[in-house]
DNA sequence: GTGTAAACTTTACACTGTCAATTATGCGAG
DNA sequence: CTCGCATAATTGACAGTGTAAAGTTTACAC
């Protein structure tokens, strides 16, 4: 397997590309649901089992789509930490607000990347999608791990707290009002060590 | 609408009951894709339009199947709650004991209750189905609730936590080892007004 | 030129949700 | 008792879906 793949070939121009953004546009649309191997090709142009033949099936598709979409799911929080205080809680902070912009500037991609399940056949390519996502978390985290102990912790910790935030927008639960985001924030500044003068 | 509806009348004894039942089963089985109407049809012995008869179409059973799932996903809460030291400490974390064992126990309900998206034509449905087990929830935050806050806060902490936190369990994230649990409990106790002997 | 492998199309099929028309059932009015 | 009649459920049809197999087109090596 090359790196991004060349598959810039026969009739079409990079029909893969094609059909990834043709995909990411009905999933901005219209959702889960509006992802389909039929209509992606239709607005691709090309026959209908197409895109069947580059992704071996509608889960290759959604893993492909899924794929660019951690791409830009990192880009997201890494423009916020950039552009907020240089310090290790200021970029804490940064990467759970871009973490929470994505979820909500682009929630039928935030879906799909976490709409595969455990036992599903594609779990571990989503896995190994996802590694490049989880550094950056990973790295934010790393000032606050108490020496000595497992960084998991306080990873498990800051991705659980600002997931189901990000789930709980998505799925309504603050009705039409504005959600509660500084509750978040202000629990973020209660993990690991004891907080120092600016730590 | 009455309460509890009785649908028991012609050709089958409580059809309706049957029919939720039977796609409860499919979930079990198969995860979310596996609810099918016409499956349900089948297990239930009856033509395959009739669930969509009874429920107003596949979105209509899914809320009246997510509606059984409130009261099992409630249930298990208190259960754990009860189970566990009556102090207002005790009760919060049996809540979010519970609601994790729900969640791994019945993951396909567990999906389903939280698959319903805010643009969606149930979402009221769904939020009146989620009261009495939000309430269950509501109930364990409020001795946390420093005086004149909004109660919100500490619930959306609390919620927030533990929902993203059994949502990474379902989508694979931990891998086939165990979750780091006690991370999740752990932050639960940093949780409000600063802790006291035994609040 | 010729052969060959890959990209893509065509055709077909099973399964899904939904709708309209139809039949069956139970029940109250007369 | 019998006659509507409302409701429950069935039947049949249709469009849309994913998938598989077979066929066609294209590019390229030799």
């Amino acid at each position: 397997m090359s790196d991004t793949k060349d598959k810039a070939s026969h009739h079409h121009g990079n029909l893969r590309q094609a059909l990834i953004e043709a995909g990411i546009e009905l999933l901005t649309e219209g959702g889960l649901d509006a992802l389909t191997l039929r209509k992606c090709a239709a607005r691709a142009g090309v026959s209908h089992a197409a895109p069947a033949h580059h992704f071996d099936g509608i889960d290759g598709l959604r893993v492909a789509i899924a794929q660019e979409g951690f791409v830009r799911f990192r880009h997201r929080m890494l423009d916020f930490a950039d552009a907020g205080p240089q310090t290790p809680r200021g970029r804490l902070h940064g990467i759970c607000k871009g973490y929470l912009a994505f979820a909500r500037e682009e929630p039928a991609l935030y879906d799909l990347i976490f709409s595969f399940r455990a036992h599903s056949k594609k779990i571990t390519d989503m896995r190994e999608n996802s590694t490049p996502s989880y550094q950056v978390l990973r790295d934010a985290c790393a000032p606050f791990v108490p020496p000595g102990t497992d960084p998991l912790i306080i990873e498990t910790q800051v991705w659980s707290l600002v997931h189901g935030f990000a789930l709980l927008i998505l799925t309504g639960r603050f009705g039409p009002g504005p959600a509660p985001e500084d509750a978040v924030l202000a629990l973020l500044d209660r993990i690991g060590t004891p907080p120092e003068p600016d730590r």
